[in-house]
DNA sequence: GTCTATACCAGGATAGAC
DNA sequence: GTCTATCCTGGTATAGAC
């Protein structure tokens, strides 16, 4: 449909490869991290965060331990201590990063655009393309906000008001415009942000059955479009 | 609604205190608990398993140590041993139990009914119910799966399918019927089944809103139906 | 049946050699 | 910069008094 976002085209337009939000996090994290030179720290904690990635997403943050860590990464336990400071402070590298890139991301795609049908699918499949492209960020951070410490579990709990916030305000904007369907706006953001986050969590099902991720987002897109066009029903 | 079910009678009907509950949990575990007395034993169990729940919503399973357990349901660490036999057997006992009920709620609901619309209405009606009357039971087992041991891990699996099934069969009957407009009938499933999900993960977001467990049925049911009575898109 | 005391081990974190 | 060896806390689990 016109407006539409590939998701071919936007994979090649972020280009989050590992090695590169890795460089980005060792440029602003240079007071935590010990090491001087950047290729080397950029190669190790590209292993290191890969590594606790596929951990936190097996078994947990919690029960993934540190030893783990170093045998899974290859790097020494020691080592490990020269890029964080503590287990706690692990989680908020991998998490703190992935925050950013996801609020750019979104605001990006709907920057200039007025008309809300096209905005809702664009925020829509930004939103889902994000999430398959950084599928174990989110993961970790659904299921981990609780682990979290205060100041991070606060942000999470925010990030997730803040992403729902602009489903919302896009759904009203319809509505006061005369284009959408009256309808609780709130609930069917929530109801947005269920779906968009059951891609990321339950991966193994849609891949499973072999859904892609745009058949996915088309699935969607259909379900809310129905209902937001439907004018039989108050 | 004609057959919908209101969340007052079914609260009522299945009757499920923790107490009775744990009585059966005791009767079925003859094998696993060493307590002879069953009023002692159920009250004890009883204090267990909701200080458990209550730590394992917090913090997560991994992170509750028993020690924790101890202090919040006022028995000793040693006498818990007395009613399991380590802490995964903790999780089997609190796990086991709740897949039964529901199961048995689910089928009941439908039971005798032909109509595909009241079928759909019904046992997502009674799906919600169940979760907000076992709501810490539904989080647990949600959040938990990855760390359960193998055997509950694959049943946690086979539920999850077992239930979106459930959706997947009610729809394809409508559709063959002619009652319903064709559609992925799997992923309106799934779609059913994450809005489901996401009224016992984000209980604090639906409290603060003051949502209630029938407004948030409503507006699924609404939602659904009008995609499902759409006959404008193919 | 329940408690306290304790064994034993795994985990996070650090020191210091290379 | 990285590694190995080690410290020490806090976890699970048990023994045995009451």
């Amino acid at each position: 449909m016109d407006g539409d976002i590939r998701f071919s085209t936007f994979k090649r337009d972020v280009n989050l490869t590992m090695v590169e939000i890795c460089r980005e996090i060792f440029r602003n994290n240079s007071g935590g991290i010990k090491i001087q030179k950047e290729e080397v720290a950029v190669r190790s904690l590209a292993k290191i965060l890969e590594a606790a990635l596929r951990l936190c997403n097996r078994k947990g943050f919690a029960s993934m331990s540190l030893r783990d860590l170093s045998r899974e990464s290859g790097v020494s336990l020691g080592a490990m201590y020269s890029y964080f400071s503590s287990k706690d402070d692990l989680l908020r590298l991998m998490q703190g990063h992935g925050r950013s890139v996801i609020v750019r991301i979104l605001e990006g795609v709907i920057s200039g655009i007025d008309d809300p049908w096209i905005r809702l699918r664009r925020s829509i499949q930004a939103h889902l393309y994000a999430s398959e492209v950084l599928q174990p960020w989110f993961y970790l951070s659904y299921m981990e906000t609780r682990n979290f410490p205060a100041d991070e579990f606060k942000k999470a709990l925010e990030s997730e008001l803040y992403t729902e916030r602009m489903f919302v305000d896009i759904i009203m904007d319809g509505q006061s415009r005369g284009l959408f369907r009256p309808a609780d706006a709130e609930l069917l953001g929530s109801a947005i942000k269920s779906m968009l986050q059951d891609w990321y969590l339950k991966r193994w099902k849609y891949t499973a059955r072999k859904v892609s991720v745009e058949d996915y987002g088309n699935f969607m897109l259909g379900f809310i479009e129905s209902y937001l066009m439907d004018r039989e029903i108050s």
